[in-house]
DNA sequence: ATCATAATCGAAATCGTTTTCGAAATTAAA
DNA sequence: TTTAATTTCGAAAACGATTTCGATTATGAT
């Protein structure tokens, strides 16, 4: 029972090929009887067309290509997941590719998404890509772009992303809450967009409650690794510099940070209070449980999803196509790390 | 410059339709020279065929279906990450799909790469499948499957999976190493292949060691969960079952046992040393750092490639295609919570 | 120069589906 | 009953690349 062709339906039926076609695709110049006819046969012998004969014609793949730097991380297994799972629910497959943070590579897998005609390409972009005319051209192309996470101002299409500023807002706010006066900040690196946001977000939050921002409460922390926590932790102990809150850019700089406090014997959250980001698999494992921020993920896929499905109708119907900007709110999680007062909500 | 075809091509070096695409296919009966021309051109102009054009001819997309049960979990999405980028660098895309442990569902998915006309699919197969002649027929169809980590014994394609009896076996052994007598294991569902291996696993290092296994301390965790770590390491502290080690199922439930150990201040390693499973995220966040066995997903997933490309070829020169079943060593990872003794390597 | 051989090329069929457009069959109207 | 309108169908032309096979040209041998 090899793969059947509308050929073969059509031979059995004592049809046309073509009427065939058109009475699964619900033609109105096709008998009611004859279609059921059709219908009844194709689900007994379970006939699917041929997914590459119908591109020639229909120009879709019914195809969504996504490259994310890793999928390894929480954070983009999640949206991927988000994705996958609801193109799943709208006839939709997903194809996932690893960009390694490397723009060479990027430039390659959205060229080869481009030659398998995907309908839509969804991409958060490299740390080092500085040109996006790669991007430019699967606009040109016609194929619907969203990017997401790692945006980028000079593409016109939708973007979905997290609201960093705010979500480091709220962070430094609770710690405020929570009674810190000097509150220390593990940022990221300089460049990404992410890092400053964060930044600028714990600076607000000091400046709207009348805390001095104080340069010396300032890490950079490169690679959002727990060994930078660790360092950084002690970098500001050993320069006996007191502090009694701290913000990390991410859930395992703080767990670094944490390590380093307990060999210290000092006291979480009573000495310092700490926030993380993202809310890492490990932040509700460990001792204590470290309060982070959650950024749903599987919303971000959904909302690409959303997106994509509102684009490829709009183009349909040859209205025109309005981007958009979503921004995917944030929640900030309470946990040990920053516990000291009891709030009710 | 929109998608060029070969008849753009064709016309613009004068050349015939079959001249340029045999050129490009490195036909023996092309001129060098002209060879060159084409490719040059084409070189220029970014010319790449038409992917599902060439599948009509070919019957190969160049595109495998991976299935697994979710990939937001580490030991899944590592796995994916191996094989997504191997199948970049040897010319495949990677179609990702999640089954959500529902057989029905796996049919549904299955039965859509089908029609994809993927070259290739990769599944671990849902805990509540039954039956699988879904998955024989595609092997029937002459597609190449290859089952991983989940198997099954009824269906004649490669396997490639964790030799869960071995590491269990290691990991027990680790703990009587470390001078423990009575060791508790918390063991996955009674169907779970993995589950039952990994208890085997148990049983042979307790034999091999002279240690009587007692029923009275074996627990389920149907859902290796946190909770059930938790609540499992309570039920045996209230019964005042005595036991002096602890190998988990998983991560996960070693970390919840930790944590009601710690609440009632049993120490670890000295008065319960313990081993997880998997190499979770969290385990090298946790205090203390959690033993455990790591699988090198990444490592599965080049596996489960370099089978498939095996095939394929043997398919490609009609040879006898030689079903293989890959076993991929685990390794311990000792940490802070099994370590009693210092080891010398 | 003639013939055999080898090197190059291109016309055309093919893959399986979609869709236009015209033909045939049916029904309604006159 | 004839004509017009409406259903219902099927032939055939795409879609773009691959590949067979025959035609043409160039090369070498006699």
């Amino acid at each position: 029972m090899q793969n059947l062709k509308l050929k073969d339906i059509a031979e059995k039926l004592d049809l046309s090929i073509s009427t065939v076609s058109k009475a699964l695709k619900d033609y109105p110049d096709v008998k009611k009887t004859t279609k059921k006819k059709v219908l009844k046969y194709t689900k007994k012998v379970n006939f699917k067309p041929n997914a590459q004969a119908s591109f020639l014609r229909t120009q879709k793949t019914k195809i969504i290509g996504v490259i994310v730097p890793t999928i390894i991380h929480h954070f983009y297994s999640k949206i991927v997941e988000g994705i996958i799972l609801i193109a799943e629910k709208t006839g939709y497959m997903v194809i996932t590719r690893c960009a390694e943070e490397s723009f060479e590579k990027e430039k390659k897998l959205v060229k080869e998404l481009m030659q398998q005609n995907v309908d839509g390409v969804f991409i958060s972009i490299s740390n080092y890509t500085r040109e996006t005319s790669h991007l430019q051209e699967v606009i040109n192309s016609g194929t619907t772009l969203i990017v997401f996470d790692r945006i980028s101002k000079f593409l016109s299409c939708s973007n979905v992303m997290i609201n960093d500023r705010d979500a480091a807002y709220q962070a430094t706010k609770h710690l405020i809450d929570q009674g810190c006066n000097s509150i220390a900040h593990f940022r990221g690196g300089l460049l990404p967009q992410i890092a400053v946001d964060r930044y600028l977000g714990y600076r607000m939050a000091l400046e709207d409650h009348n805390i001095k921002y104080r340069k010396e409460l300032l890490e950079i922390c490169k690679n959002s690794s727990e060994k930078e926590g660790y360092d950084n932790a002690k970098k500001l102990y050993d320069s006996k510099i007191k502090y009694d809150g701290l913000f990390a850019f991410s859930d395992p700089t703080a767990a670094g940070a944490i390590r380093f406090y307990q060999k210290n014997n000092i006291d979480i959250p009573k000495d310092i209070a700490i926030v993380g980001f993202s809310n890492w698999e490990l932040s509700s494992y460990t001792t204590p449980t470290i309060s982070t921020i959650d950024h749903s993920s599987l919303t971000i896929g959904e909302e690409m999803m959303r997106l994509f499905l509102k684009e490829i109708t709009q183009l349909q119907k040859n209205e025109k196509i309005i981007f958009q900007n979503s921004i995917i709110p944030s929640k900030l999680i309470v946990r040990e790390s920053s516990t000291r007062k009891l709030f009710i909500k």
